[in-house]
DNA sequence: ATCAGGGGATTGTTGAACAATCCCCCAATA
DNA sequence: TATTGGGGGATTGTTCAACAATCCCCTGAT
């Protein structure tokens, strides 16, 4: 009875304006509509969706704070351009949380809901992967892995590895070939979701500590090189 | 040489008017002026520090997303209430943080820096101790956990223990008593400093995972009752 | 080629205004 | 007494317009 006013809430919780256009940026940039450099200009952005200077800055406050944007001071917002420093604070972090998740497996841990829900993503994976979507391919990777973190049953870590992966994204945009990033890692998904199903807990801590060296090293290979190649301002359009 | 422009690199960075102000409500938050549950109303804020309400209100979101704040739609901003499934999360984290932290010391992680800010915290502990001033005891005891979280060598993870010890403060200034709370771990802090300088990782990781247990048993045997004691909205004047 | 300076564009911040919403008090009713 | 319903005032959400401060780029002088 409770679970159903509760499963109700969240048709009740309105969003503000600022909120939305939020919403609206960070698909865009996630999508690579906007491409990490990219400036922000208050004045063409607002005057598209429509909104005011203070509601749209707002809005880049939002992602500011989500590590999609940057804030320079007189300057502007950009899209964030994650360093190679970045990249590797971001798979230090990843191993730290993903690794402690799995090693952790328990019952309890390992409700129904959280399995199906890793299902899932390797579903969505596959079909993007026939589809030859590479976009969506990595979308569903990377949605994975945030439900790995989520066995901590921690909302601190489920926001902060939300975080991380969106950084994730932007580092994905700063190089081509995504095939090339995303295509390797489905098969080692769901070698990992069948330890994972098992129970294994250790088994999975030791899979997934190569996993991420791996893509870690082949990230790095070919982004000091890739770097150069984004151009730091202009418009999208 | 270049250290020394790195160095001046934090005079140059100026600071928005909106960042300072978030920076003096912080402070006051921390402090306790501002206790969990107080209403921040934007017209008297406002009027006092001499900022206008936009200015002010991004000073809101910018605490609201540190997890100081709770802003609710068309009814206002408050402090935040941290609830016992806070103080569970955050110990849980704590835990993950912490403990790998000084699980992986090595010579590298232990740069002399390191230490000495340790050590610098365990004395204003000390001397904060001495003074019976167990605010500024508590803020000694938390900033040296700090240190420890940044033996990872982690921005972000530096960023979240942060985030993770101001929401900390606020659980401390839901419940009276500070003393009770800060001046048996100055001791404890002690045990620990002296494990990491040794250099044993595993004795340390130990020691800081009955610590952490002990330190969240206690928080939670008193939060409850605590609680209603917060009054839920009311000026702080 | 480097440096100085000016004009234009963009951002930072404020103040005012209006609608929407909420909170509190009071009366009416059962 | 307890609950319901309805103002009235206060506060928030949002937009707009304006101005100062800053930055960027172009031009010209050395």
């Amino acid at each position: 009875m409770s679970d159903d006013l509760e499963s109700d809430r969240a048709l009740l919780e309105r969003l503000s304006t600022a909120e939305r256009v939020a919403d609206i940026l960070r698909t865009r940039i996630l999508q690579g509509y906007f491409p990490p450099g990219d400036r922000l200009v208050e004045g063409a952005i607002g005057g598209a969706l429509g909104v005011s200077r203070n509601t749209l800055r707002e809005a880049f406050r939002l992602l500011s704070h989500e590590g999609l944007l940057v804030q320079e001071l007189n300057r502007g917002v950009f899209v964030r351009v994650p360093t190679v420093d970045d990249v590797v604070d971001i798979y230090r972090v990843r191993r730290l949380i993903e690794c402690r998740a799995v090693r952790g497996l328990t019952p309890e841990t390992l409700l129904p809901g959280a399995l199906d829900r890793m299902a899932a993503c390797l579903r969505a994976a596959g079909e993007a992967e026939a589809a030859q979507e590479w976009l969506d391919l990595g979308t569903a990777n990377i949605q994975f892995h945030a439900e790995i973190a989520a066995l901590a049953g921690s909302p601190r870590i489920d926001g902060l590895m939300r975080r991380l992966l969106a950084e994730l994204r932007l580092v994905f945009h700063v190089m081509d070939d995504p095939r090339r990033f995303h295509e390797p890692y489905v098969l080692r998904n769901r070698e990992l979701f069948e330890l994972i199903r098992a129970g294994d807990g250790p088994g999975a801590e030791r899979y997934l500590a190569t996993y991420l060296d791996d893509a870690q090293r082949q990230l790095l290979e070919t982004y000091a090189t890739a770097r150069p190649a984004v151009r730091l301002a202009g418009a999208a359009s």
